[in-house]
DNA sequence: GGGACGTAACCGATGAAACG
DNA sequence: CGTTTCATCGGTTACGTCCC
Protein backbone atom coordinates (compact mmCIF):
# COMPACT_ATOMS: atom_id res chain seq x y z
CA UNK A 1 0.00 0.00 0.00
CA UNK A 2 2.65 2.43 1.05
CA UNK A 3 4.96 1.40 -1.76
CA UNK A 4 2.25 1.90 -4.31
CA UNK A 5 1.54 5.33 -3.00
CA UNK A 6 5.18 6.31 -3.23
CA UNK A 7 5.47 5.05 -6.78
CA UNK A 8 2.46 7.03 -7.78
CA UNK A 9 3.89 10.13 -6.19
CA UNK A 10 7.22 9.73 -7.94
CA UNK A 11 5.50 9.14 -11.23
CA UNK A 12 3.44 12.24 -10.78
CA UNK A 13 6.50 14.22 -9.87
CA UNK A 14 8.37 13.08 -12.97
CA UNK A 15 5.44 14.03 -15.13
CA UNK A 16 5.29 17.44 -13.60
CA UNK A 17 8.97 18.19 -13.76
CA UNK A 18 9.33 17.09 -17.35
CA UNK A 19 6.39 19.26 -18.22
CA UNK A 20 7.92 22.32 -16.69
CA UNK A 21 11.23 21.58 -18.37
CA UNK A 22 9.46 21.65 -21.69
CA UNK A 23 7.90 24.93 -20.86
CA UNK A 24 11.20 26.33 -19.78
CA UNK A 25 12.99 25.44 -22.99
CA UNK A 26 10.19 26.77 -25.18
CA UNK A 27 10.28 29.94 -23.24
CA UNK A 28 14.06 30.23 -23.54
CA UNK A 29 13.87 29.87 -27.31
CA UNK A 30 11.11 32.39 -27.42
CA UNK A 31 13.22 34.88 -25.58
CA UNK A 32 16.27 34.57 -27.75
CA UNK A 33 14.33 34.97 -31.00
CA UNK A 34 13.30 38.61 -31.11
CA UNK A 35 16.71 39.78 -29.98
CA UNK A 36 18.26 38.83 -33.31
CA UNK A 37 15.89 40.81 -35.46
CA UNK A 38 13.56 43.06 -33.54
CA UNK A 39 10.39 43.82 -35.44
CA UNK A 40 7.51 46.20 -34.85
CA UNK A 41 4.58 44.30 -33.38
CA UNK A 42 2.13 45.01 -36.17
CA UNK A 43 4.38 43.67 -38.89
CA UNK A 44 4.98 40.57 -36.87
CA UNK A 45 1.29 39.71 -36.80
CA UNK A 46 0.94 40.15 -40.53
CA UNK A 47 4.12 38.31 -41.32
CA UNK A 48 3.02 35.29 -39.38
CA UNK A 49 0.33 33.83 -41.59
CA UNK A 50 1.89 33.91 -45.06
CA UNK A 51 5.12 32.50 -43.74
CA UNK A 52 3.41 29.45 -42.34
CA UNK A 53 1.27 28.92 -45.39
CA UNK A 54 4.05 29.18 -47.94
CA UNK A 55 6.87 27.32 -46.27
CA UNK A 56 5.73 24.56 -43.95
CA UNK A 57 9.26 23.06 -43.98
CA UNK A 58 10.36 25.92 -41.82
CA UNK A 59 8.48 24.30 -38.98
CA UNK A 60 11.10 21.55 -38.85
CA UNK A 61 13.80 23.99 -37.84
CA UNK A 62 14.56 24.42 -34.10
CA UNK A 63 12.44 27.55 -34.10
CA UNK A 64 9.00 25.91 -34.35
CA UNK A 65 5.73 27.64 -35.39
CA UNK A 66 6.15 31.00 -33.73
CA UNK A 67 5.82 29.48 -30.20
CA UNK A 68 2.91 30.14 -27.88
CA UNK A 69 2.79 33.77 -26.81
CA UNK A 70 3.98 34.68 -23.36
CA UNK A 71 0.90 36.83 -22.67
CA UNK A 72 -2.80 36.88 -23.37
CA UNK A 73 -4.32 38.66 -26.34
CA UNK A 74 -4.38 42.45 -26.20
CA UNK A 75 -7.57 43.30 -24.27
CA UNK A 76 -10.16 45.62 -25.77
CA UNK A 77 -10.80 49.08 -24.40
CA UNK A 78 -14.26 47.98 -23.25
CA UNK A 79 -12.76 45.07 -21.43
CA UNK A 80 -10.33 47.14 -19.41
CA UNK A 81 -13.03 49.71 -18.66
CA UNK A 82 -15.25 46.92 -17.45
CA UNK A 83 -12.49 45.60 -15.24
CA UNK A 84 -11.86 49.05 -13.80
CA UNK A 85 -15.56 49.34 -13.01
CA UNK A 86 -15.62 45.99 -11.25
CA UNK A 87 -12.93 47.22 -8.91
CA UNK A 88 -15.25 48.37 -6.15
CA UNK A 89 -18.34 47.00 -4.58
CA UNK A 90 -21.69 48.77 -4.36
CA UNK A 91 -21.35 49.51 -0.66
CA UNK A 92 -17.95 51.01 -1.27
CA UNK A 93 -19.42 53.33 -3.88
CA UNK A 94 -21.88 54.50 -1.25
CA UNK A 95 -19.04 55.19 1.14
CA UNK A 96 -17.22 57.05 -1.62
CA UNK A 97 -20.25 59.27 -2.21
CA UNK A 98 -20.58 59.94 1.49
CA UNK A 99 -17.00 61.17 1.81
CA UNK A 100 -17.25 63.28 -1.33
CA UNK A 101 -20.51 64.77 -0.09
CA UNK A 102 -18.83 65.83 3.13
CA UNK A 103 -15.93 67.46 1.32
CA UNK A 104 -18.23 69.17 -1.19
CA UNK A 105 -20.42 70.44 1.60
CA UNK A 106 -17.45 71.90 3.40
CA UNK A 107 -16.20 73.57 0.21
CA UNK A 108 -19.49 75.29 -0.53
CA UNK A 109 -20.02 76.28 3.07
CA UNK A 110 -16.68 78.07 2.87
CA UNK A 111 -17.31 79.74 -0.47
CA UNK A 112 -14.97 77.52 -2.42
CA UNK A 113 -15.93 75.98 -5.73
CA UNK A 114 -17.23 72.48 -5.13
CA UNK A 115 -15.56 71.27 -8.32
CA UNK A 116 -12.45 70.04 -6.60
CA UNK A 117 -11.77 67.23 -9.03
CA UNK A 118 -9.61 69.31 -11.33
CA UNK A 119 -7.68 71.10 -8.61
CA UNK A 120 -3.94 70.90 -8.66
CA UNK A 121 -2.53 68.61 -6.02
CA UNK A 122 -0.88 71.43 -4.06
CA UNK A 123 -4.13 73.40 -3.85
CA UNK A 124 -6.12 70.31 -3.02
CA UNK A 125 -3.66 69.47 -0.29
CA UNK A 126 -4.07 72.96 1.13
CA UNK A 127 -7.85 72.61 1.16
CA UNK A 128 -7.64 69.23 2.85
CA UNK A 129 -5.41 70.63 5.58
CA UNK A 130 -8.29 72.87 6.59
CA UNK A 131 -11.04 70.41 5.77
CA UNK A 132 -9.98 67.57 8.02
CA UNK A 133 -9.93 69.55 11.28
CA UNK A 134 -13.28 71.11 10.37
CA UNK A 135 -14.92 67.73 10.32
CA UNK A 136 -17.51 66.84 12.90
CA UNK A 137 -20.44 64.45 12.94
CA UNK A 138 -23.95 65.73 12.47
CA UNK A 139 -24.28 65.60 16.21
CA UNK A 140 -21.23 67.77 16.60
CA UNK A 141 -18.88 65.13 17.97
CA UNK A 142 -15.47 64.21 16.64
CA UNK A 143 -15.20 61.55 13.98
CA UNK A 144 -13.47 58.34 14.95
CA UNK A 145 -10.19 57.27 13.48
CA UNK A 146 -11.94 54.80 11.17
CA UNK A 147 -14.23 57.52 9.89
CA UNK A 148 -11.40 59.96 9.19
CA UNK A 149 -9.38 57.37 7.35
CA UNK A 150 -12.50 56.31 5.47
CA UNK A 151 -13.33 59.83 4.36
CA UNK A 152 -9.83 60.42 3.05
CA UNK A 153 -9.87 57.13 1.16
CA UNK A 154 -13.29 57.98 -0.24
CA UNK A 155 -12.12 61.27 -1.73
CA UNK A 156 -9.08 59.52 -3.13
CA UNK A 157 -11.22 56.80 -4.71
CA UNK A 158 -13.48 59.43 -6.20
CA UNK A 159 -10.60 61.24 -7.87
CA UNK A 160 -8.96 58.14 -9.25
CA UNK A 161 -12.18 56.68 -10.66
CA UNK A 162 -13.91 57.54 -13.92
CA UNK A 163 -14.60 60.11 -15.24
CA UNK A 164 -11.73 61.95 -13.58
CA UNK A 165 -9.22 59.10 -13.51
CA UNK A 166 -6.74 61.29 -11.69
CA UNK A 167 -3.34 59.90 -11.07
CA UNK A 168 -3.17 60.79 -7.38
CA UNK A 169 -3.17 59.04 -4.06
CA UNK A 170 -4.36 61.12 -1.12
CA UNK A 171 -2.85 58.64 1.29
CA UNK A 172 0.62 58.31 -0.18
CA UNK A 173 1.58 61.09 -2.55
CA UNK A 174 4.19 63.53 -1.35
CA UNK A 175 1.95 66.37 -2.43
CA UNK A 176 -0.47 65.43 0.33
CA UNK A 177 2.05 64.90 3.06
CA UNK A 178 1.06 67.97 5.05
CA UNK A 179 -2.65 67.22 4.99
CA UNK A 180 -1.87 63.68 6.02
CA UNK A 181 0.20 64.98 8.88
CA UNK A 182 -2.90 66.83 9.97
CA UNK A 183 -4.94 63.64 9.93
CA UNK A 184 -2.30 61.69 11.80
CA UNK A 185 -2.18 64.46 14.35
CA UNK A 186 -5.93 64.39 14.75
CA UNK A 187 -5.86 60.66 15.27
CA UNK A 188 -3.11 60.96 17.83
CA UNK A 189 -5.04 63.64 19.63
CA UNK A 190 -8.07 61.38 19.69
CA UNK A 191 -5.95 58.61 21.10
CA UNK A 192 -4.52 60.82 23.81
CA UNK A 193 -8.01 61.93 24.73
CA UNK A 194 -8.88 58.24 25.06
CA UNK A 195 -11.49 58.40 22.33
CA UNK A 196 -10.23 55.70 20.04
CA UNK A 197 -11.33 52.74 22.09
CA UNK A 198 -12.42 49.91 19.84
CA UNK A 199 -14.81 47.43 21.34
CA UNK A 200 -14.29 43.84 20.30
CA UNK A 201 -17.13 41.39 20.05
CA UNK A 202 -17.16 38.73 22.72
CA UNK A 203 -17.28 35.11 21.62
CA UNK A 204 -20.56 33.29 22.19
CA UNK A 205 -20.43 31.85 25.69
CA UNK A 206 -20.41 28.08 26.07
CA UNK A 207 -23.54 28.31 28.21
CA UNK A 208 -25.34 30.23 25.49
CA UNK A 209 -24.45 27.54 22.97
CA UNK A 210 -25.96 24.93 25.29
CA UNK A 211 -29.08 27.00 25.52
CA UNK A 212 -29.33 27.25 21.76
CA UNK A 213 -29.37 23.48 21.53
CA UNK A 214 -31.63 22.86 24.52
CA UNK A 215 -34.14 25.55 23.61
CA UNK A 216 -35.25 23.71 20.50
CA UNK A 217 -34.27 26.31 17.90
CA UNK A 218 -31.71 23.82 16.60
CA UNK A 219 -34.09 20.86 16.41
CA UNK A 220 -33.58 18.76 13.32
CA UNK A 221 -37.19 17.68 12.95
CA UNK A 222 -38.65 20.86 11.53
CA UNK A 223 -37.40 22.72 8.44
CA UNK A 224 -36.96 26.11 10.07
CA UNK A 225 -35.01 24.93 13.09
CA UNK A 226 -33.03 22.49 10.97
CA UNK A 227 -31.93 25.39 8.83
CA UNK A 228 -30.95 27.28 11.96
CA UNK A 229 -28.70 24.44 13.03
CA UNK A 230 -27.15 23.80 9.62
CA UNK A 231 -26.39 27.47 9.24
CA UNK A 232 -24.87 27.61 12.68
CA UNK A 233 -22.62 24.69 11.76
CA UNK A 234 -21.64 26.32 8.49
CA UNK A 235 -20.75 29.57 10.20
CA UNK A 236 -18.85 27.71 12.88
CA UNK A 237 -16.85 25.64 10.40
CA UNK A 238 -16.51 27.82 7.32
CA UNK A 239 -17.37 31.33 8.43
CA UNK A 240 -14.00 32.93 8.15
CA UNK A 241 -15.01 36.13 6.46
CA UNK A 242 -17.97 37.51 8.32
CA UNK A 243 -21.07 37.41 6.21
CA UNK A 244 -19.37 38.14 2.95
CA UNK A 245 -20.78 36.13 0.07
CA UNK A 246 -23.22 34.15 2.19
CA UNK A 247 -26.19 34.89 -0.02
CA UNK A 248 -24.48 33.32 -3.01
CA UNK A 249 -24.01 29.96 -1.33
CA UNK A 250 -25.94 27.04 -2.78
CA UNK A 251 -26.22 23.32 -2.21
CA UNK A 252 -23.39 22.77 -4.68
CA UNK A 253 -21.10 25.12 -2.77
CA UNK A 254 -20.30 22.17 -0.53
CA UNK A 255 -19.06 18.73 -1.37
CA UNK A 256 -19.02 15.54 0.65
CA UNK A 257 -15.70 13.69 0.93
CA UNK A 258 -13.96 11.00 2.92
CA UNK A 259 -10.46 11.27 4.28
CA UNK A 260 -7.87 8.47 4.39
CA UNK A 261 -9.29 7.17 7.68
CA UNK A 262 -12.77 6.92 6.23
CA UNK A 263 -14.10 9.90 8.12
CA UNK A 264 -16.73 11.87 6.27
CA UNK A 265 -16.47 15.61 5.93
CA UNK A 266 -17.79 18.50 3.90
CA UNK A 267 -15.69 21.17 2.32
CA UNK A 268 -16.29 24.21 0.16
CA UNK A 269 -16.16 23.37 -3.51
CA UNK A 270 -15.79 26.86 -4.86
CA UNK A 271 -13.31 29.66 -4.70
CA UNK A 272 -14.45 31.99 -7.46
CA UNK A 273 -15.95 35.26 -6.32
CA UNK A 274 -14.41 35.09 -2.90
CA UNK A 275 -10.81 36.02 -3.25
CA UNK A 276 -9.55 33.37 -0.90
CA UNK A 277 -6.82 31.92 -3.07
CA UNK A 278 -5.61 35.06 -4.75
CA UNK A 279 -3.56 36.18 -1.82
CA UNK A 280 -0.75 34.03 -0.54
CA UNK A 281 -1.11 34.46 3.18
CA UNK A 282 0.26 31.48 4.99
CA UNK A 283 -2.91 30.74 6.91
CA UNK A 284 -4.90 30.64 3.68
CA UNK A 285 -2.86 28.08 1.85
CA UNK A 286 -2.24 26.16 5.00
CA UNK A 287 -5.09 23.75 4.68
CA UNK A 288 -8.53 23.50 3.24
CA UNK A 289 -11.30 23.91 5.76
CA UNK A 290 -13.27 20.78 6.54
CA UNK A 291 -16.47 20.21 8.47
CA UNK A 292 -16.06 16.74 9.93
CA UNK A 293 -18.69 14.28 11.01
CA UNK A 294 -19.06 13.54 14.69
CA UNK A 295 -20.27 9.98 14.64
CA UNK A 296 -22.34 9.13 17.69
CA UNK A 297 -23.00 12.78 18.47
CA UNK A 298 -26.64 13.69 18.07
CA UNK A 299 -25.57 17.17 16.99
CA UNK A 300 -23.28 15.90 14.22
CA UNK A 301 -23.03 18.70 11.66
CA UNK A 302 -22.55 16.36 8.70
CA UNK A 303 -25.68 14.42 9.53
CA UNK A 304 -27.89 17.48 9.81
CA UNK A 305 -26.39 18.97 6.65
C1' DG B 1 30.30 34.43 -6.34
C1' DG B 2 26.68 36.98 -8.11
C1' DG B 3 22.78 38.27 -11.11
C1' DA B 4 18.01 37.15 -12.62
C1' DC B 5 13.89 35.43 -11.42
C1' DG B 6 10.07 33.67 -8.74
C1' DT B 7 8.01 33.06 -4.41
C1' DA B 8 7.30 33.52 0.75
C1' DA B 9 6.82 36.29 4.66
C1' DC B 10 5.66 40.39 6.67
C1' DC B 11 2.71 44.18 7.84
C1' DG B 12 0.23 48.51 7.33
C1' DA B 13 -3.47 50.11 4.21
C1' DT B 14 -7.72 49.27 2.18
C1' DG B 15 -12.37 47.72 1.32
C1' DA B 16 -16.75 45.05 2.32
C1' DA B 17 -20.40 44.81 4.91
C1' DA B 18 -22.64 44.56 9.19
C1' DC B 19 -24.65 46.96 13.19
C1' DG B 20 -26.93 50.50 15.84
C1' DC C 1 -25.21 57.90 8.58
C1' DG C 2 -21.33 56.79 11.48
C1' DT C 3 -18.59 53.20 13.19
C1' DT C 4 -16.51 48.78 13.68
C1' DT C 5 -14.52 44.51 12.31
C1' DC C 6 -11.58 41.72 9.90
C1' DA C 7 -10.07 39.50 5.56
C1' DT C 8 -7.65 40.81 1.67
C1' DC C 9 -4.58 43.88 -0.83
C1' DG C 10 -0.30 45.43 -2.11
C1' DG C 11 4.34 47.08 -1.43
C1' DT C 12 8.64 45.61 0.36
C1' DT C 13 12.12 42.61 1.77
C1' DA C 14 14.10 38.04 2.31
C1' DC C 15 15.02 33.77 0.52
C1' DG C 16 15.76 29.81 -2.78
C1' DT C 17 16.98 28.21 -7.26
C1' DC C 18 19.02 28.36 -11.61
C1' DC C 19 22.52 29.75 -14.55
C1' DC C 20 26.71 32.07 -16.09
Amino acid sequence: MFARLTDATIYQFEQESSQSDDELSTFAEGVSEPVEEPQPRLELEQALEPEQALEPELALEPEPPLKKPRFKEMPSREHIDMLAQARVEETTKQQTDWGVRLFRGWLTENQYSDKFEELESSILNERLCFFYPSLQTKKGTDYSKSALVGIRAAISRHLTSPPYNRNVNLMKDNAFMTSNHVITGMIKTLKRAGKDVTVHKKPVAEGDIQRLYSSGVFNTDSPATLQNKVFWDLMLNFGRRGQEGLNSLTKSSFGKFKDDRDHTYYKMTYNEANKTHHGVDSHENRQEVRMYEKSGDENCPVASF
